[in-house]
Order: structure tokens, then C-alpha cells, then sequence
DNA sequence: ACCATATGCAAGTATCCACTTGCATGTCAA
DNA sequence: TTGACATGCAAGTGGATACTTGCATATGGT
């Protein structure tokens, strides 16, 4: 298991999220190829197989195999605990 | 600079953003102190240290030196990012 | 069956990062 | 001023991690 903020820590990562948001539901070579033309994200299918996996094991993403084709669906509800772990408060005025 | 995400993605930092949430304006003696006693950390002076710089660097910290003194402040306006930027969606019923 | 396609697995490498160690700087109290 | 206290700085070390490389597995179309 990953924990979320891990996760989120690397960039490649978060724009896949980002992607994954925009268009759910892709395959690792459609990821591929919109990450590439669109984000200009320059990574390897390998290297992007294995971000899929933290993000996987993070809860962010959800994947479902059909056929040959594994699709993955984005998850947002583990950022839940970032969002109320440290709740807002009033800015200081200073 | 330090990202946001980079700064949440050890528990350390965490826990001492925790512990500004419950207590603000600490110099780093008593953080440490703090840190150690009530969430059995057992981190050094210098590792807490480096450990603000990088929260602070993030945004996620303020700090105000009086004397021989630096206070600690938490700021949780840097995470209005993460709070955003993957809205939450209503979960797919499966 | 065959081949192209889509993905999985695993070892190796290079970089990053948390932490330590040792010393330096600066402030207050007597 | 002297000494104790609070913090700062910087080089070194071990472990984590992003990425590559090369091969393996599996599915579908013809």
C-alpha cells in the first residue's frame, strides 16, 4: 500500500490524474498517447505503467480488465483526508 | 521552492502541521519537545529543522523571528490547490 | 496456428531525500 | 564580557524512488 500523499507527490502522477478527470476510463496506451500530445509528457509506457500502479495502490485510480484492454477510472475520494485533515482557518490579519 | 505535494509526502511534516493546528506559534525547541512527548517522534533538532524549512518554503509554514526566537505558524492556504483540483466527482454506482 | 497488439514482470541505474555530524552564528542573562 | 541557550549552515551517508532495459504473458484478429 501507498499512502495518498506519496502519491500525489510526483507530477507525472498528478497529471495523469488531471487526464484521467478530463477523459475517464482510458487504457495505459491511450494514457500514453494523450499525456504525450496534450500534457507534453514525455514518459515511457514502463514508466507510466508504474505510476499507474502507486495511484492504483493509493485508491486514486480504479482499474477494470476487459479483454486485453485494462481501463482505469479515477478515484478521488481518498484526497477526502487531505481536505479535512487541516481544516481552513481564518488567515491571521496582520 | 518546494511543491505543496513534495512537502505533505512525509509523515513528519504532517504531524507537525498537526501539531501547528493544534498549537500555534511554536519556536522549534518546543516542537520538538511537543513533537516528541505527545506524537512519540523522535526526530532530531536538525532533522525538524530542515523539516520546517521545507514547509516553509512550501507555504504551508510562516515564521516570525523575535530575539533569539523564531515562531511557527501554520498557513493551510497552499492546499486550496489540492482542494481544487480534483473536484470531487460522484462516485460511479456500480 | 500465426502474428500483432496490450500489458506485466523484474533487475539495474542514477538521482533524490531524510537524517546525521560537527561546527558556526546570534541573543540574552548574570 | 562570559557563558548558556536557540538556531543556522553544510558536508556526508543510507535508503527510497523514478526510469530504463529486456523479456514474458495474454488476448484478439486473420
Amino acid at each position: 500500500m501507498v499512502d495518498v500523499f506519496k502519491a500525489l507527490a510526483d507530477e507525472t502522477r498528478r497529471v495523469i490524474l488531471d487526464e484521467l478527470a478530463e477523459r475517464d476510463e482510458q487504457t495505459l496506451f491511450e494514457l500514453c498517447a494523450r499525456l504525450a500530445s496534450k500534457h507534453g509528457l514525455a514518459s515511457s509506457r514502463q514508466a507510466i505503467s508504474q505510476h499507474l500502479e502507486v495511484l492504483e495502490e493509493a485508491g486514486l485510480v480504479r482499474t477494470e480488465k476487459r479483454g486485453r484492454y485494462k481501463f482505469h477510472f479515477l478515484d478521488t475520494s481518498p484526497l477526502e483526508e487531505i481536505r479535512s485533515r487541516w481544516p481552513a482557518r481564518p488567515a491571521k490579519e496582520q
